[in-house]
RNA sequence: CGGGCUGUAGUAUAUCGGUCGUACGCAUGCAUGGGGUGCAUGUAGGCCGGGUUCAAUUCCCGGCAGCCCGACCA
């Protein structure tokens, strides 16, 4: 992509309004707007750090799911079904001109619970789990933290449906939490298994906590074996129920993913239920997997970033290569970008007619891993400069190697 | 939702009961060309509604919006 066509500007100033390491570099770069309190564009440059995001999900949940796609307006009497309509604080309603009442949809219990309705009745169709990556709306009553806490946001979501308890214990503790641990590590941020309350679905839930400065949650992490514990179910001295230890570390994370065993709570209240081999009807058990892919988008931000900009770890980063020309080096940064393009490396191509000063700033801001610096010094050479956006140093590439290199 | 604060240009600010200035930014041109370069020209503003007043951006009331602390948080 050629920077002097693409989406974007970067931006030398920022509101003083905003705080969060996050919604200033974000802004900045050129990769979200915010439209609203908690509500943000995603500019082509922010998009595509989402998609990697996403996809990295996709990979993973496709192993042990299937993906669907479901509505953001939800009915009313789905969520009167439940009980939720009333007792579900952040629920977004909406009145259409002829005055009938909906849910924007802030998670999908409530809908892909009747959905199963027609796809599950023996026994032999279990166990299934389905999910999707979709926009989701919470009335907040504090949106704040940038992409960290919004009223309207990307989460993905599955929803697994079992004959048993046990079935359910097994796909949790076997397949999604392992997945789940997957996704993380190829994302390259460190995400805790947390023990938390379990909200309004279960009494217990398992949350993901990444550790940065201004996260909202207070986690309780054993200094012996790791095991972690939200502060909300944590009980001050307590001996850890892994080692046995009572030495604990507080700290300040944000959470990225839930887990919940929901049990029969939403089938039974949708009346779902299967036939096992005795020719029995009995209710599903269900589980449901939450992780908030916007907002891990942020706290990727918070974790990876220096003074200068952002840091991307290279399988969310908007781009692999930001080539810079200096005047002078245009045909030759000109021949080098179509070569990457055909190399197939995703390339941002600053051809800017700018200052060299200005190419850089902006290069630290966006954050894209490797620089590759085409000055008529180095093309004289027969090379470019490159620089990784993590470390210092830079070096002298010949350009013919450059494309391998990369790969 | 409780508490606090704030609304003047894209950002940061100044002044004023009599129609808003400065800096940066941004745009254009020329020069420059390895860490936000220089010069010139241009650009853009009083959140909304009501009240007081001859006159309101300024004072008062209400609304709305935004930020911060707390509560809440599938």
């Amino acid at each position: 992509m050629r920077q002097s066509k693409y989406f974007l500007k970067t931006s030398k100033t920022t509101s003083a309004e905003d705080v969060s390491v996050n919604a200033r570099l974000l802004e900045q770069g050129g990769f979200v707007q915010k439209v609203l309190a908690g509500v943000y564009n995603y500019l082509p440059l922010g998009l595509r750090v989402l998609a990697k995001i996403e996809n990295i999900v996709r990979l993973e949940m496709d192993k042990i799911g299937n993906e669907m796609f479901m509505p953001v307006l939800h009915p009313k009497e789905n969520w009167e079904k439940t009980g939720r309509w009333n007792t579900l604080d952040v629920l977004f309603k909406v009145k259409s001109q002829h005055g009938s009442e909906y849910a924007l949809g802030p998670t999908h219990e409530e809908i892909v619970t009747p959905s199963a309705l027609s796809i599950i009745n023996s026994y032999k169709d279990l166990p299934l789990a389905v999910y999707q990556i979709q926009t989701k709306f919470r009335d907040e009553p504090r949106a704040k933290s940038g992409l960290m806490r919004g009223r309207e946001f990307r989460m993905k979501d599955l929803y697994s449906f079992h004959a048993t308890t046990e079935d359910l214990d097994e796909y949790y503790n076997q397949k999604a939490i392992p997945a789940y641990e997957r996704i993380y590590k190829s994302l390259g941020v460190n995400a805790l298994l947390t023990e938390a309350s379990g909200g309004t679905f279960s009494k217990f839930s398992h949350e993901y906590q990444v550790e940065i400065e201004n996260g909202e949650d207070t986690i309780y992490i054993c200094e012996k074996c790791g095991v972690a514990k939200n502060k909300e179910i944590f009980e001050a001295g307590a001996e850890c129920t892994n080692c046995g230890k009572t030495t604990w570390r507080e700290t300040k994370a944000s959470e990225v993913g839930n887990i919940f065993k929901l049990q029969d709570k939403y089938s039974s209240a949708f009346n779902l239920q299967f036939t096992d081999n005795t020719g029995a009807k009995k209710t599903l058990i269900m589980g449901c997997y939450g992780l908030g892919t916007s907002r891990l988008m942020g706290v990727i931000v918070e974790k990876f970033h220096d003074g200068k900009g952002i840091i991307w770890p290279e399988a969310v980063a908007p781009f692999k290569v930001h080539l810079l020309s200096l005047k002078g080096a245009e045909k030759e940064a000109d021949k080098l970008y179509e070569d990457l393009l055909k190399a197939g490396v995703e390339v941002l191509y600053d051809d800017r007619e700018i200052s060299a000063g200005a190419k850089f700033a902006d290069a630290d801001l966006i954050g894209i891993p490797y620089r590759v610096l085409a000055s008529p010094k180095t093309v004289a050479q027969g090379s470019v400069e490159l620089k990784k956006r993590a470390e210092e140093k830079a070096e002298l590439v010949k350009i013919e190697k450059l494309t391998d290199f990369l790969k």
